[in-house]
DNA sequence: ATGGCACGCATGGCGTGA
């Protein structure tokens, strides 16, 4: 007998207010159970909760005035939700949300993105990852199925951005900020989408500002979907949908879904 | 080498994104 998969995606909204249309027909032709929002940018009292309610979804989030802000869509209620790094230091609650879903932590982030090498910014950044391996220890087991999600600003290789070699002091390649990535995810994570296709050149975000880089496929794999092992062996199908990167009034993102046997 | 486009803002230019 065979179970629905969980259908897992994630997307750079990029202002939920401007993207509504996008996120609902997505929401309408692919179904997920679960999906994951970054840089919502809007304040709670200003988020548009009833049209998402209104087709089906459960919805935690959190944001702020302009900047960050994440939201997780659910077809269930979450049996679980809090927010932000709760070490002490900076909780970043509009960066952070981790719900669980029919027995899934999701952990949805959005890495800050650290502006340039040289910048405090970077340095916070690479923190966060440190950061946030020490939160997958206090919260989950890699031995338990766990779902880690969203806008990771970073290219975890060369296969991963166009033009590498131009891009080695970027602060989504730089050698730093890929070995922080690398250190954080050996704590027990799999990036699935990698898994089922190791060598595919697959991006999630091309910049607004070069109008011709969809169409030269200029572009970046900054955002992930990644699972604990007993979790990752369950996922099946995994792929990255260009339609809304192409659509008018686009996000400079685009979706990508995962599904897993749980 | 630089900036490019989009978004939000007690907005008519600026900070931020990647």
């Amino acid at each position: 007998m065979r179970r629905r998969p969980l259908k897992v995606a994630t997307f750079n909204v990029n202002s939920i207010r401007k993207r509504l249309p996008t996120v609902l027909r997505w929401l309408d032709r692919q179904g997920p159970d679960v999906l994951c929002l970054q840089e919502t940018k809007v304040q709670d009292t200003d988020f548009p909760l009833l049209e998402l309610t209104a087709v089906g979804y459960q919805v935690a989030f959190r944001g702020m005035k302009a900047y960050n802000g994440v939201a997780v869509l659910s077809r269930t209620v979450p049996e679980s939700v809090d927010y932000g790094l709760d070490d002490g230091a900076a909780p970043d609650e509009e960066r952070l949300i981790c719900t669980t879903i029919r027995g899934v932590p999701i952990i949805n982030t959005y890495v800050p993105q650290g502006f340039k090498i040289d910048s405090p910014k970077y340095t916070y950044k690479l923190e966060w990852f440190r950061r946030l391996r020490a939160y997958f220890a206090r919260h989950l087991s890699p031995t338990k199925p766990a779902i880690w999600c969203g806008d990771l600003n970073v290219a975890p290789e060369p296969l991963d951005v166009h033009a590498p070699e131009k891009h080695l002091t970027h602060v989504c390649f730089h050698e730093a900020v890929r070995r922080a990535y690398k250190e954080t995810i050996s704590w027990g994570f799999t990036d699935v989408f990698r898994k089922l296709h190791p060598n595919r050149q697959q991006y999630t975000f091309w910049d607004y500002r070069q109008p011709s880089s969809v169409k030269a496929n200029k572009g970046w794999r900054i955002d992930q979907i990644l699972a604990t092992a007993p979790l990752a062996v369950q996922c099946r199908r995994a792929d990255v949908d260009l339609a809304p990167r192409k659509a008018a009034n686009p996000s400079d993102h685009t979706f990508l879904w995962a599904e897993f046997l749980v």
